[in-house]
DNA sequence: CTATATTTTGAGAGCTACTCTCATTTCATG
DNA sequence: CATGAAATGAGAGTAGCTCTCAAAATATAG
């Protein structure tokens, strides 16, 4: 899921020996720029980090950090676990009802990006709740995420995934994940993150506690 | 209401005999720096035009249109109506359904900015789906009016304010809404907003027409 | 292995949003 | 009118980002 957005499949270059050397390389150089970027943060944070200090301790030139990644946001986040959602998605049972579809694949692709970095989960959080720039690039990746969960939606369903019904419905999701990372982020990461989002997809479903809705 | 984020209450300064002469030039200037923005976007598009342009147009210099905007986007966008909104809120009957409140208020915030300029409000949604940054910035201010929305929220219901569940309801209503001003402009403005706006808030009260919530 | 074609990289110039500083101008007040 | 305060302008500086072009690295064919 994309609200934690990113977490790279971390397969050194050498565990795919079926890939040209360019091909391996280029791999190379794009975990070369994240690592440069995630030291230099955590040593000076993320304002005083220029991309000329990233590319110096990747030891590739400005140019090619611009090459692998379009912004310096993009370098800290960078999501890939879309696809995978969308396909396990599409692997439930057709009848199965919809919020139990989704809190599964929730739970999935969350326990992946805790299993590979969870450390860069709670840093991508923390740079949420500090640096605008990384929110809103964060939001922006979520916001793909909600079309992607309309695309799912709308197959279930029959219902136009383009349909303002669909779109509010997907986007209310999103933005209702969306700040339970935020959360998460803002009290300390106290609790597991899959437990605030099971509360979060309750309030979603049911409303708030009050039964005011 | 935030998603259309802004509408200058447009009194012309000598409607405020009131204010010093300060005062009423700094009016003057900040609606200068705005108007002379809207006029070169319409004819340039919103990348072409710089800062350097807009000081010219507005005749002032570009240190004075930072002074009064922080950023471009800001320019465009700024919002005035969350404190009219809470106000409103605040003065509806205690025991009138949330959502009855939330639809009343919103309607209202939507008739001043649609009465005021509603030519700038499609404008701005226009920019919203066109411009990243201008995108980022309105969510950003759409999540600030969802901070006003869970403090009249936990006043109604006496849950905390910072508390998972108001938060996560309150964002997952913004996002919402913020979605149908998207769809709104995608769609060409086709249909009147507030309408789309009701529908909107049925889908966020009682799920998705199909009812697979 | 050599030659050629294709990709990837680095160097550097250039643009623009945005910040900061300081002198100058403009308004307010007694 | 004089003095203090606030607003402005000019200008230098930073950093993110784009673009271009030549050099280096890799793939492919003979």
């Amino acid at each position: 899921m994309n609200p934690m957005t990113a977490a790279r499949s971390r397969l050194s270059p050498a565990d795919r020996p079926q890939l040209g050397l360019r091909e391996r390389k280029k791999i190379k150089t794009r975990e070369a720029i994240r690592d440069a970027t995630y030291a230099l943060i955590r040593e000076q944070g993320y304002d005083a980090t220029t991309i000329e200090q990233i590319a110096d301790r990747a030891e590739v030139s400005p140019s090619t950090v611009f090459r692998y990644f379009p912004t310096k946001e993009d370098i800290v986040l960078t999501d890939e676990y879309d696809p995978l959602m969308l396909e396990e998605l599409r692997a439930r049972p057709a009848d199965e009802p919809w919020m139990d579809s989704l809190r599964h694949v929730i739970h999935m692709s969350l326990d992946a990006m805790m299993a590979e970095d969870p450390d860069a989960v709670r840093m991508r959080a923390h740079l949420g709740i500090q640096v605008p720039a990384v929110r809103s690039r964060m939001v922006e990746s979520m916001s793909e995420t909600g079309r992607m969960l309309r695309g799912a939606l709308a197959e279930r369903t029959g219902l136009d995934p383009d349909g303002l019904d669909v779109r509010v419905y997907a986007m209310s999701l999103t933005g209702g994940l969306m700040e339970v990372y935020m959360h998460w982020a803002e009290t300390g990461f106290q609790g597991e993150l899959v437990d605030l989002v099971d509360r979060a997809l309750d309030v979603l479903e049911h409303g708030l506690p009050t039964g005011n809705p």
